[in-house]
DNA sequence: ATTAGCACTCACCCTTGAGGAGTGCTAATT
DNA sequence: AATTAGCACTCCTCAAGGGTGAGTGCTAAT
């Protein structure tokens, strides 16, 4: 968006959305004069209102009501009157360092942990969403004989995702069978993305099932069983607290982010679909893909292993949310993961 | 509760709570007669109403209202009003079948699904507790080099819950010491449950510490740390089906529901508190130790794994909930649970 | 270019009053 | 003695009406 607004219009758009995340009550001429001491009548601050909203940027909510900012308002307000200097929240550094960092523990438990640190000092939904398929690199894997007929596959990963599945033990393999096929699987695919070996399975099965000895073909078998299910998983947390926002007095809008939070489905595909840049993205209501979102802001940063986007974490909350201290939360968490997990893959 | 009424008041009572769970509404007399075909006139109704309110089982909101049932009434209905013969849901029998028996997976997922198919047929809160340490018997301990300073514990249980834990391996430990310790752990701890490890290693860490060889000690508390942290999980899930019933129209209980939901700590110890028989159990409204409950109930039953209880299963919803299909579906996901593990521990 | 003045709009709140569902009591009926 | 009809009474609910006040847009004065 260009930046077309002259530095008074602008002042008076901050002031709008200043007061108005603040308190979401339409803003009027003579309470911005007042509250933020402008050198202008409120006549005059009538007037740049009136062009703000002719240009989008603000509404009325009927005619005699005071302005609201647009999407669009917020979205100027975030690209060109928002500090550029977003530091870093030391607050939330601290308490992640403290919660997190004694028992080494695997990536579901800090990114819950992570989620619920962010959502309780925004005030807002904490999410997050662990590295998938793609770019986790395979550490380890291991089978384990459980019960007569069954077999544990654990798999370990770079970044200490743990996936543990299941399976049957159709070819009645025994202790030492699978001793060796997990020394085998180690060695072929230790380093690779789950993505890749996922490919390379997929190959190696299509090009000729002969060219493999028994245990070798049993192994593949084995390892594509329980790669299948290997996703993503989401974690939403603080729908208490975001309860006590007065935009959610309505059941309606509760309902939707309920619906929201429960089915995290919905929440990967925005976040595939989002996620090409990196840095802090914001989302500011009907830019949201995802239409039951469309009264919410969402600002999400992927963290990084290894120099390479591994998951996403963010915040979830009303359109009118203080922009730069959420952004500097993300931003704080986005670089407290990554490092965690530069650490962790030394 | 004694069984104090007379024929003529159940069907009263009967009336009443039926047709205030259809609709929450007060209930009048005329509408009684009316709706039921009752032989009596509404002068009559309204007199036996009288007499019921006076017991204590009804209540009017206001003088000039309809009647509303008590906890006390809701009570007598269930112990004495109810259909005794509570069948098996089959609709739930097969979706739990068609979801859960075929990929054959881990206790958690077993746990979430069943929850979530609960909470869709009653349209009410589903819940699910996965077994903890008290009834968890051990069958098998992995631990596995991660990283450079760093191992995998992986416990696997009876019932089929993995637990995995990632702890530092502080004593350098190589990678044949640890085949060594999963080894002596296995032989030593196999077929006993996890409380009783616990104590056990409690107790040996107390007693003598140079007993043992230096391998052994560091078994010991290698398992303490892993076992340290094996609780039980709590699965509840519905809530957005649960907000369009219209006591949920207002946001304070809205809140507190929502808060129920997030802080499972409380659930675990209601359950706690309440898991001394087995069966289906029926807690109404203020007979809920939990006080944020106190609007809800619960239906609740363990489910058994070899005859001992395991975990714990139910629903949560309003007090104006249908009892008998509630409780048959709880019944129905207990025994199916049961069933499940039974075989699965074969 | 800015501001004072003023008529106008419209949500919000409070009051009022009609309507209606339901009750309790008493007296009549079975 | 139990049941029922009749009736006065209660009190919630809802819609209509009117006052209040915040805020606007326009015009004319500064």
């Amino acid at each position: 968006m260009e930046d077309v607004l002259d530095e008074r219009s602008k002042k008076v758009l901050w002031a709008v959305i200043q007061s108005y995340i603040d308190n979401p009550d339409p803003v009027g001429s003579r309470y911005v004069t007042k509250k933020y001491a402008f050198q202008y009548s409120p006549a005059t601050i009538r007037n740049i209102m009136a062009d703000l909203e002719d240009m989008g940027f603000l509404s009325q909510p009927h005619t005699s009501a005071g302005r609201v900012p647009t999407d669009k308002g917020y979205r100027y307000y975030v690209e060109h009157i928002l500090e550029e200097k977003i530091g870093i929240n030391e607050g939330l550094l601290d308490l992640l360092t403290s919660k997190v960092s004694d028992p080494i523990e695997d990536v579901d438990f800090i990114l819950d942990e992570t989620s619920k640190t962010l959502a309780s000092l925004s005030r807002y939904l904490g999410l997050a969403v662990s590295p998938g398929p793609e770019g986790s690199i395979l550490r380890r894997i291991e089978l384990v004989p459980y019960k007569e007929d069954r077999i544990a596959v654990v798999i370990l990963t770079d970044e200490g995702v743990i996936k543990h599945k299941i399976i049957k033990n159709e070819m009645a393999l025994t202790s030492s069978d699978l001793q060796k096929i997990s020394n085998y699987l180690n060695r072929e695919f230790k380093g690779y993305t789950i993505k890749q070996i996922r490919e390379h399975l997929a190959e190696e099965l299509r090009r000729d099932k002969e060219m493999y000895d028994n245990l070798m073909e049993r192994s593949l078998a084995l390892c594509r069983e329980a790669l299948y299910t290997y996703g993503s998983n989401v974690f939403i947390t603080g729908l208490t607290r975001i309860l006590d926002l007065p935009e959610f007095s309505n059941i309606e809008k509760i309902k939707k982010i309920s619906k929201t939070i429960e089915d995290k489905h919905a929440i990967i595909k925005l976040i595939d679909k989002i996620i090409d840049s990196r840095g802090v993205q914001v989302i500011i209501g009907s830019e949201n893909p995802v239409s039951e979102m469309n009264e919410l802001s969402v600002i999400i940063s992927t963290y990084n292993e290894h120099d390479r986007p591994a998951g996403v974490i963010g915040i979830i909350g009303p359109k009118r949310m203080d922009y730069s201290s959420v952004i500097s939360l993300v931003e704080t968490a986005a670089r407290f993961l990554s490092k965690m997990f530069e650490e962790g893959g030394k």
